[in-house]
DNA sequence: AGCTGTGGCAGGGAGG
DNA sequence: CCTCCCTGCCAC
C-alpha cells in the first residue's frame, strides 16, 4: 500500500522531510534562499500505510476518521517510509535536471505540479477503499429539505428566513422543525443537534448543494451560529467556486460535512434522465411520481411559504412528503454510484456529483501510481470526427426494424485493441476488458438472483459498471484528461462509421429498406418475406454475423410505424400503440407548449392516416389562438439561463452575440437570473414581424383579462410548425389540409402521404488511415 | 470547482 | 428575401 505525502503548496521546494508521529511531518523548504520549516498534518493517509488498523474499527469510528481529508496539494508517492527521502531526492534532482522526461520509477513532479488534482483524487480513495464489502443499505441515510421564505421584496433570495426543516431517515424516524416554535436560530440549534444525534453517513437532498445547504449555513452565519454537523463537530463549510457565478452552467456551490456525504438527488436524476429523455421536468414531485410515489399527494403549485401560513397542517405533509420523495428517489437512483465507489478511488459524495471522465482517470491514475510510473500531462488538440448520422427515406412507414451494435465504442476499443498512445502501461484497454467482463458476470449473477433485493443490488452494480464502460470513449477526447488521445478517438468513430456503412450494405442486401441511421442504430423496413418477430431477430442475426468478430448486432425494437422527418427526427408507433416522437425538430423543452401538443397530435393523426383529423386540428389550434382561448403556460417559451447576465452584456458589447428574449426580459423586470435557472416569457406586439428581444414579457405578467399576446405572431408559429409537415404531401394536399379557409367542407379524399428518397450525403470513401487493407479485411471486405 | 464527445435542427438577429 | 452566425436543445 502507498502512502503519500502532500503539502499546501503545489511545489514546495523540500529539501528534508523529518516524521513527527503518526500524523505529522515536518518540511523544510527553501523560501528565499533560506530555510523555513512546516510541520504538516497528513491524517488520514498514514492511516492506510497500515490496513490492519481497519480491522478493530466499526465504520462510525473510520468514517469520523476520514473526515475532511480533500483539502490538500499532492507532492510526491512512495511506499515505505524509508523511501521518503529518497522521493524527495529525486524530485529535487529532477527540478535541477529540466532535461529528464520522466522520473524512473517515480511519479513525475511536473505533472503533479502541473495537475495537482488528478493526485488529490488519487488520496481520496481512502474513502472508497473502505467502502468495500459494505451494502447500500448498511448506510445510513438522511433525507433533509428546507421550507424558506415568503420571498421578501427587499431581501436577496437566499436572505429568505426558514420555517421549518424536514428530516427523515433509513430507519424510519422523520421529524419536522418548526421555526414557530423555537425561532429560526433554535431552529438550526436543534437541526445541529438532531443530525448529530442521528449521525447519518449520507445527508440526502434535492437541490441539496444549492438551496438547503446554502441556506442553512448563509442563516447560520446571519445569526452567527456555527453550522457543526460534522462528525467531529466541525462546522460544514461552502466552497464557493472561484468562478463562481461566472462562465458557468450551474451556481458552483459545494458543501463539505466533516465525515458526511452529501448527495444531491437532483444530480442523479439529470444523469439518469440524460440517457432516457423520459421526464417533464426534474422537479421533486414529478420524479417521485415516475419511481411510482404512491398515496394521496399534497399538491401546491404556489409558493410554499404561503401555504405554510394558510395551511400549517397541509404544509407539515407538504414537507415530510418531500423528504420521502428524496428517499425514495435515492432509492432508486444512489445505489450504482455507491457500487462505483467500491471501483473508484474517488469518496462516495465525490462519486454520486462527477462526471465519468474524472472516473476513468482516476482509475488509470491509481494503476499508475501504483506501479510508481510517470503520468503524461494532456495532448492538445481536437476530435475532427463523431458518429454517422442520415436519413435516407421520409414519410410514413410500416413493419420497422431497429438494429443496434452493442455497445458501439467499447467493441471497436477492445476488437481493435485501442489505447492512448501514452498509456505506456496499458492500463486502458485492460481496464475496460476486466470491467466488461465483471460487468456480463453482474448480469449472469442477476438473472440468476433469488431475491428482488439481491436482484436490485447486482443491477445496480452492472448500471455502474455499464456507466463507467461507456465513458471510455468519450474520456480520450476529453480536453483535460491527462491520458487523452483525439487521433484515437478518431480511430473509433470513423470505424464506427465504417462498420455503420456496412451494416446498411447488409440491410439493403437482404432488400431491406434503410429509413435512418444514427451512431450505432439503423431503422429499417423489413423486406416482404420477413413477418414478425423471429424472422426479423433471424435476419439481424445473419446481418451481426457478417461483422467482425466481437461487434454484434442486436434486434432491438419492432414498430407497426415510423414517421421520418429529417436526421435525429422521427416518430415511432409501437405495436401497443406507444407514441414515442424523438428529435428537437418534433419536442423540444424550449418550444411552445400548444405547439408541442400541436405536434405530438399531428403526428398522431399522421402515423393513423387521419387526414381529416389534422385539418380538423389545425382549424383548431388557429381558431383557439385567434380567439386567446389559452393561458400563458401555452404559449410562452421556457429557456435557460446558461450565461450570467455580466458575460452576456459584454458579448453583446462586443457584437459577439445578438439580444436574446429570455434575458432582455429578465433585464427589463428586474431580475436577477442565475446560470441554469429557467425564464418563461411570450411575444407582444400587433404584427408577426415583431423583433422577439424588444417584443416580450414575463409568463406571470400575462393577463387572461387583457390577453395582450401577439396573435398573429403565434398564428405565424403555428403556420411555421405546420409547414413541418409540407415534405409529407403534395404541394396542392398539404395547401388543403392547412388553412382554415374551407367554405365548403374539408374533404380529404385523394389526400395521400408522400414518401420521398433522400439524395445521399456524399460519402466520403474516407482517405483514413485506418483504410488499411488490414482494416478492410477487419471489416470483412474483400 | 469540476468539467466525456460530435452531429443535427430550429429560431432569432444582423446585414447584404 | 437570403445567408451567416449564435444559442439552445436534442440524439446517440
Amino acid at each position: 500500500m502507498n502512502v503519500l505525502l502532500y503539502g499546501h503548496n503545489p511545489a514546495p521546494s523540500i529539501v528534508a522531510a523529518q516524521q513527527l508521529d503518526d500524523s505529522h511531518i515536518r518540511l523544510y523548504k527553501r523560501r528565499d534562499e533560506e530555510i523555513v520549516q512546516e510541520d504538516v498534518e497528513f491524517f488520514p493517509f498514514l492511516f492506510l500505510s497500515q490496513p490492519s488498523f481497519l480491522a478493530g474499527y466499526d465504520r462510525k469510528h473510520w468514517l469520523k476518521d476520514l473526515a475532511g481529508s480533500n483539502s490538500f496539494r499532492t507532492l510526491a508517492v512512495f511506499t515505505r517510509w524509508s523511501d521518503l527521502w529518497e522521493a524527495i531526492r529525486i524530485i529535487l534532482e529532477k527540478e535541477r535536471t529540466t532535461t529528464a522526461r520522466r522520473l524512473e520509477g517515480y511519479t513525475d513532479a511536473e505533472s503533479l505540479h502541473v495537475r495537482p488534482d488528478p493526485v488529490g483524487q488519487y488520496l481520496m480513495q481512502s474513502g472508497s477503499t473502505l467502502f468495500k464489502g459494505m451494502e447500500f443499505t448498511d448506510l445510513r441515510r438522511m433525507q433533509i429539505s428546507v421550507l424558506t421564505g415568503p420571498p421578501s421584496r427587499s431581501a436577496r433570495a437566499f436572505d429568505e428566513p426558514i420555517l421549518a426543516v424536514a428530516l427523515s431517515d433509513t430507519t424510519g424516524w422523520e421529524i419536522v422543525l418548526d421555526a414557530h416554535k423555537s425561532g429560526e436560530a433554535g431552529l438550526l440549534a436543534e437541526l445541529t443537534h438532531v443530525i448529530r444525534e442521528r449521525d447519518p453517513d449520507v445527508l440526502e437532498g434535492h437541490r441539496i448543494f444549492e438551496h438547503d445547504l446554502a441556506v442553512l449555513l448563509r442563516r447560520s452565519d446571519h445569526h452567527e451560529r456555527p453550522l457543526s454537523i460534522g462528525r467531529d463537530g466541525s462546522e460544514a463549510r461552502l466552497l464557493q467556486g472561484r468562478w463562481a457565478g461566472q462562465e458557468s452552467d450551474h451556481e458552483a456551490s459545494l458543501a463539505d460535512i466533516a465525515g458526511r456525504h452529501v448527495v444531491d438527488t437532483s444530480l442523479l436524476a439529470e444523469v439518469y434522465d440524460f440517457s432516457r429523455r423520459s421526464l417533464d421536468s426534474l422537479d421533486l414531485g414529478t420524479l417521485a411520481t415516475h419511481f411510482g410515489a404512491s398515496g394521496r399527494r399534497v399538491q401546491f403549485s404556489g409558493h410554499p411559504a404561503f401555504l405554510w401560513k394558510e395551511d400549517p397542517r397541509r404544509a407539515h405533509t407538504l414537507v415530510l412528503q418531500n423528504v420521502h420523495d428524496i428517499r425514495l428517489i435515492s432509492d432508486y437512483l444512489s445505489p450504482s454510484s455507491f457500487y462505483l465507489t467500491q471501483m473508484v478511488p474517488l469518496s462516495y459524495g465525490v462519486v454520486a456529483r462527477t462526471g465519468s471522465a474524472v472516473k476513468i482517470e482516476s482509475l488509470l491514475l491509481r494503476e499508475y501510481l501504483r506501479q510508481k510510473h510517470s503520468v503524461p500531462r494532456p495532448g492538445h488538440g481536437t476530435q475532427t470526427t463523431g458518429g454517422y448520422a442520415d436519413v435516407f427515406l421520409t414519410g410514413v412507414f410500416e413493419k420497422i426494424v431497429l438494429a443496434d451494435v452493442e455497445s458501439l465504442y467499447p467493441s471497436i476499443i477492445l476488437q481493435r485493441n485501442i489505447r492512448p498512445a501514452t498509456d505506456e502501461l496499458g492500463i486502458f484497454s485492460a481496464l475496460l476488458r476486466d470491467l466488461v467482463a465483471l460487468r456480463l458476470e453482474a448480469k449472469r449473477s442477476m438473472a440468476a438472483a433469488a431475491t428482488v433485493a439481491g436482484r436490485a443490488k447486482l443491477d445496480a452494480l452492472q448500471s455502474s459498471f455499464k456507466i463507467l464502460i461507456n465513458s471510455f470513449y468519450g474520456y480520450l477526447a476529453y480536453s483535460r484528461a491527462l491520458f487523452n488521445d483525439f487521433a484515437k478517438a478518431d480511430e473509433i468513430t470513423k470505424t464506427g462509421q465504417a462498420l455503420l456503412r456496412k451494416i446498411l450494405g447488409q440491410i439493403e442486401l437482404h432488400n431491406g429498406q434503410v429509413v435512418e441511421v444514427d451512431t450505432d442504430g439503423v431503422y429499417f423496413i423489413a423486406p416482404d418475406n420477413v413477418e414478425g418477430v423471429e424472422a426479423e431477430t433471424l435476419l439481424v442475426d445473419r446481418i451481426s454475423s457478417s461483422l467482425p468478430e466481437g461487434i454484434e448486432l442486436i434486434p432491438s425494437g419492432r414498430y407497426r410505424k415510423m414517421l421520418s422527418y429529417k436526421k435525429k427526427n422521427y416518430a415511432l408507433l409501437g405495436y401497443d400503440g406507444t407514441l414515442t416522437i424523438r428529435g428537437s425538430a418534433l419536442v423540444s423543452r424550449s418550444m411552445e407548449r400548444f405547439l408541442r401538443r400541436f405536434l405530438r397530435l399531428a403526428v398522431s393523426n399522421l402515423l393513423d392516416e387521419n387526414i381529416a383529423g389534422l385539418h380538423t386540428l389545425y382549424a383548431t389550434f388557429h381558431s383557439d389562438i385567434a380567439h386567446h382561448r389559452w393561458e400563458a403556460l401555452d404559449f410562452c417559451r421556457t429557456e435557460t439561463i446558461h450565461d450570467p447576465f455580466s458575460v452576456y452584456e459584454r458579448e453583446i458589447g462586443e457584437g459577439k452575440r445578438n439580444p436574446a428574449a429570455a434575458y432582455e426580459v429578465a433585464r427589463r423586470a428586474g431580475r436577477i437570473v442565475k446560470p441554469g435557472e429557467k425564464v418563461s416569457y411570450y411575444v407582444t406586439g400587433t404584427s408577426a414581424g415583431v423583433k422577439v428581444s424588444e417584443n416580450c414579457r414575463l409568463a406571470e405578467e400575462w393577463d387572461p383579462h387583457f390577453p395582450d399576446e401577439n396573435t398573429a405572431y403565434y398564428l405565424g408559429r403555428l403556420e411555421e410548425t405546420a409547414a413541418k409537415f409540407e415534405i409529407f404531401f403534395n404541394p396542392e394536399d398539404f395547401r388543403k389540409i392547412f388553412t382554415v379557409d374551407d367554405l365548403f367542407g374539408f374533404d380529404p379524399a385523394g389526400v395521400r402521404i408522400v414518401t420521398r428518397r433522400m439524395v445521399p450525403e456524399e460519402a466520403p470513401p474516407s482517405p483514413d488511415p485506418q483504410e488499411t487493407d488490414e482494416f478492410r479485411i477487419w471489416l470483412g471486405e474483400s
